[in-house]
DNA sequence: CGTGAAATAAGACCCGA
DNA sequence: TCGGGTCTTATTTCACG
């Protein structure tokens, strides 16, 4: 925790473009390189920083649906849920997971190439430990999708 | 999308590790750096590749909640869904947003601090244009978080 | 936190299959 | 058309002040 200005505007900065090269980074927040790279890092090794990724587009890499599946278990202990989160954890082609408050246990948000894609990985579903209903919904259009944090709310106090 | 078994490659590699220099990742595919970084540039403007992101740890950096939100609006006009889907993108502690289908018509991926922060980003959300009725849904856990695309499978076939 | 220097990478260019 | 080599410029990274 602990966020200082300094951090709060690298992360936000990061967020935006995770390949920004360390001098362009401190030069945007008037600091040299040398000391930006350390806080950087020591971002990274507290998990602040969890990775970088590329973002690809998903249409464009052959992914044309985006399905949310919502998942209710007929067995609530923990070996169940262990049992399907693992089976879950291995579905490529589901890319998030909660386990959530609601009608609902799990929701589920899922990739498909095409239609038949995604009734083989509805059936997979269906198919995972101790399933009972599912529902899903298709995504029709995107607005917004992974936006960054909101940081700059976040960076209010230092701790010494 | 004519993607190859070497762009897949790259963009696999990609996806898991953003900042790969580019000799890392040449090497990694049995490819010098030149051709590598012209495939990596060409899929950039391509569009395929949209970008690079720092990702980070929510709970760490103050976002102890992530609420999915269902929205119906009143009014399914086209100017109504513009004007709430403008607010939406506005607002910077909604994540992500899709128009689905299903019962509500759009499903909001929303972060906050603590309950109080929840309790005022979902008073703001009624008040946006059209809203006629909403549902929240914790999520309790997370599973699995923006996994990487799973593109071995969308890698068969070439244009030529 | 800032400076400087050595190791490394990026990006433009040309060559050859 | 695409992979490979080379050179110049920029960046990373780590000593030290």
């Amino acid at each position: 925790m602990d966020i200082n200005k300094t951090d709060s505007q690298i992360l936000t900065l990061l967020q935006y473009d995770g390949r920004l090269s360390n001098v362009e980074l401190a030069e945007q927040i008037n600091l040299s390189p040398s000391p930006c790279l350390r806080r950087v890092k020591q971002m990274e090794s507290k998990g602040l920083i969890q990775g970088y990724r590329a973002t690809l587009d998903r249409v464009k890499i052959g992914f044309s649906m985006t399905v949310f599946i919502e998942v209710s278990l007929n067995n609530h202990s923990g070996s169940a849920s262990s049992a399907f989160e693992a089976s879950v954890l291995a579905m490529q082609n589901v890319i998030s997971a909660y386990l959530t408050s609601g009608a609902a246990d799990y929701r589920l948000e899922v990739v498909a190439e095409d239609l038949p894609d995604y009734e083989r990985i509805l059936k997979e579903v269906q198919t995972l430990p101790h399933v009972k209903d599912i529902h899903s919904n298709f995504a029709i259009r995107a607005i917004k999708t992974a936006a960054p944090l909101p940081l700059t709310k976040a960076s209010g106090k230092t701790k010494a």
